[in-house]
DNA sequence: GTGAAAAGTCAACACATGTTGACTTGTCTG
DNA sequence: CAGACAAGTCAACATGTGTTGACTTTTCAC
């Protein structure tokens, strides 16, 4: 009966809204997912992050599943991978993906990426992984292109992918240390093959 | 106390020995990680593949993690997907890697890369899973070149691993359809760029 | 203040997993 | 045949999961 965690003032018992909680789950949820795949992640250690129960977490967003969702929605929004200029996308792209990011305030553009390749190989994530890499990296890098629109687009998604997985998840020195830089020019004329655009050392017409 | 498996004539009941038996689940377990994640295969699944109890496939092999080395260095030895002339690299993974796989026969030499890819996000799978990348693909890789080994050996690597993550896991139909042919070339001209192979359409040393 | 709805907690269920130890059954040696 | 040992089964344990429903606490409207 004796409640131990009730507030000796009464004014600190800051009790969110609901959609304030939802959020702070949410975030809790996107920063797990991106660290641990799907099925390490449980509700139980979001809640724990977020200081709640289980059954708040639950609560708020249906199912495991539902919120994985929001939270591929959440990041996909984040995601600002794509959003380079048009002549300078294998270049962009190269840099990017071994770009040095100090605080996790800078991994927000990484963490759509770091989701779902941390989900692979959940099954109930798949399709959604699925889904979300064709309307967030394969449309979009598609509609950049006119011939072999798909097959570029699907090619370069999955170069990019498998860089970030070698990197991010298994940590291969070349790809993660100090060093990564050196791979920039290379991934750069392979991207530049991929897009369409003249590698830039040997194409003349680049501005 | 009535026993209802008991064989009718007494000369059915092949008891293999248990090195045999041995073998048996470990092709079982090498088929089922390489369709599944490593926390998705349970070794009931297994056993009930193999048609024996739960209990022998652990007291054979001590525990999963154990079984799970012992399904990669077998993968590991099964692997020719690197096997090919110096010259066409670039062509034979890019021809490789959409090659058409009717029975599971053939799938064997894809089968080490399924096995990888498929358990990229267990923690307990990371670390051996990086030794084997690095052993199995980019250190043959990297015996190829003689600028930038490292370098091209890990890009390439990871593309390999982005695209048969892409058809195999997530099922990208670009990849994983009838038209995955069409992405050969292009593959080809990306890859040879990390070869370091002269791209065949543009260069005229190539024999 | 009173009551009702929201915000949150608690304990438990149902289920699946890896793991273990006691047991049974077959096979080979004396 | 008898016993020993390997091969295999069975039932159970401990644990962790998502999920649920009943409960308590806060907040706000009246």
């Amino acid at each position: 009966m004796a409640s131990p965690k009730i507030a000796p003032s009464g004014a600190v018992t800051t009790r969110r809204s609901a959609a304030e909680t939802r959020e702070l789950i949410l975030q809790a949820a996107l920063r797990r997912f991106a660290a641990q795949s799907y099925e390490e992640t449980s509700l139980r250690q979001i809640a724990a992050d977020v200081g709640v129960d289980v059954a708040l977490v639950h609560r708020s967003f249906g199912s495991k599943e539902q919120l994985f969702v929001a939270v591929n929605e959440a990041a996909s929004q984040a995601s600002d991978v794509l959003a380079v200029e048009q002549g300078a996308l294998a270049a962009s792209l190269a840099r990017r993906l071994v770009e040095r990011v100090d605080e996790e305030d800078e991994e927000v553009s990484l963490r759509s990426l770091s989701v779902l390749v941390r989900s692979l190989s959940s099954p109930q994530a798949r399709p959604l992984l699925r889904d979300f890499i064709r309307r967030g990296f394969i449309d979009p890098l598609a509609a950049r292109f006119e011939v072999d629109a798909t097959e570029r687009a699907t090619l370069l998604a999955a170069s990019l992918c498998g860089i970030a997985i070698f990197r991010h998840v298994l940590g291969v020195e070349v790809l993660s240390g100090e060093g990564a830089e050196n791979c920039v020019p290379l991934m750069e004329r392979a991207f530049a093959v991929l897009t369409g655009e003249g590698s830039p050392d040997q194409d003349s017409s680049a501005g």
